[in-house]
Formats: C-alpha cells, structure tokens, sequence
DNA sequence: TGAACATATGAACAATCATTCATATGTAAA
DNA sequence: TTTACATATGAATGATTGTTCATATGTTCA
C-alpha cells in the first residue's frame, strides 16, 4: 500500500469516512488488480496484438511469424516469450521448429470484446 | 508498414507464399490492431484499473478519487485525461468539482472478462 | 474584485519496455 | 562429430510512460 497523502488533499467531503471505506470494500484487492493490469498489458503492444491474431489464423512456428509479420526472429521470439509467461500461447517443439498456437479460445473473445468497443 | 527483412531469414517454409498471404488477410488491418492496442493499453496499468474499480462503485469527483485512492490529485487528474480521452470515462461539472464516472457498461464487461481470465 | 478551493496541465525525471545485436542452446542430418 | 538450421536469451539502447512539482484555469462566495 502506497503511503498516507492526506497533509495536501483538499477539503471536499463528498465521500465521507464510512462512505470511503465502503467503495474501497467493493475495489477488488491490490494484488487482484495488479495481475488484471498485468494481464490487459499484454494486448497493449501492436507486435503482440499482431503475433496473437496470426496465431489465431493459424499455429505457426517462429520463423514463420517473423515472415508474416515481417519482424526478426528475435523479436518474435522475445515476445512469444513474454505471451507464454503470461499463458496466451503454448507451444510444442517437432524437430528442430517450435510451433506456437493460442492457449484457448478465451484469449479471441477478449481480443473480440475490444474491437466490439473501438468499432462503435 | 515495416520494411522489408528478408535478408536474414531463415529457411523455414511451412508457410508458402499462398498461405502467408492468406494468412495476412486474416488478421485484421495495421490502423485497427493499432487502436486495439491502444485501448487495451489504457488497461494495463494499475493506478487506472483502480480509478475504474473505484468509478464502478461509485460516481466520483477528483479529489473524492484522490484520498479513496490515497494518491496525489495531479497523478489522478492526469490519469482521467488520459481514460477521458480513450473515452473510457465522462465527466460533468457541478460548481467547482468535476464528477467522473464510467462511460458505459462496456467497460465492466471487459473488466470482468479480464478477471474471468486470471481466476482460473 | 479578491480570496479560497477544485481541477487541469506543462515540463522534468525515473522507471519500464520493445527492439537490436551478439551469441548460446537444441535438434537433425551428413 | 561436425555442420547447418531453428529458436532462445542476455545486455545495451532508444522510446514510451507514470508521477511529481509548479503553476494555470475555472468556479464560488464574501
């Protein structure tokens, strides 16, 4: 939790003690909201958003993400990474070329949910 | 639209040059993978996901925002702008105090699909 | 009009992050 | 085992971003 910050605040009242404490009950944790914010970042970067809907179109290895994308290996690579960490995307290794898909379809109705919003 | 990295790719050819392109017809245009991202963008950070929790309990003035939240009011001025302009909040104006609250139930849903994610 | 309060905003700074470069790891085939 | 290819990764760098500080704008009331 941050430190108190009440010696500049201003004077409203509006929210009173006991009407403070109950917004602040029905605020999901700190810890909650710091994994949602986490989570929602990683669809706020066009390379990821891009790397996402790729594999939606189809499961691709990383070389051939690179190709579509027209970005380098490692940059790809860094971020199927990060994608994983986060489990948007699994992988499964045939031979010498690793193979990316998205780990469920959960991750396209979200990315679905924000296109439905900034088409309106 | 990049340039052109071919030089240093790899041979990988699972996708042909009739897949690739089929597959780049897939994904949705630069300019709306670009919009997409920034919307989620304004998701990914944890003082906003905090400003929207607390806007979703309650309509609320700046300074109201400020001591709920126990931050600065010119982090949380800022921070408005910033979801105002993505138009993920409104505001109106009583007297000297400015009320923001959420701009549409919209903004919940994708809350809640977030936390859906992350609670499993 | 002047004083007090609520909010907004520009500039600066520190922290975070995406990409690049160089190189390491893992796998297959010769 | 050596070579070649596909992928992964650490360090460095440039760009972006959240907060702070100082101050401006807008509103009410005396």
């Amino acid at each position: 939790m941050k430190e108190d910050l009440t010696e500049e605040r201003c004077e409203c009242i509006h929210v009173h003690q006991e009407l403070k404490e109950q917004i602040l009950r029905e605020i999901p944790e700190e810890g909650k909201l710091d994994e949602l914010a986490a989570f929602f970042k990683v669809f706020g970067d066009l390379t990821r958003v891009r790397i996402l809907y790729a594999l939606y179109a189809s499961e691709m290895c990383v070389c051939d993400l690179a190709q579509v994308l027209n970005m380098t290996q490692s940059a790809i690579s860094h971020q199927l990474r990060f994608l994983k960490q986060m489990s948007l995307v699994k992988n499964r290794r045939e031979g010498k070329t690793v193979f990316y898909s998205l780990s469920d379809g959960h991750i396209v109705a979200i990315l679905r949910q924000g296109m439905e919003h900034i088409e309106e």
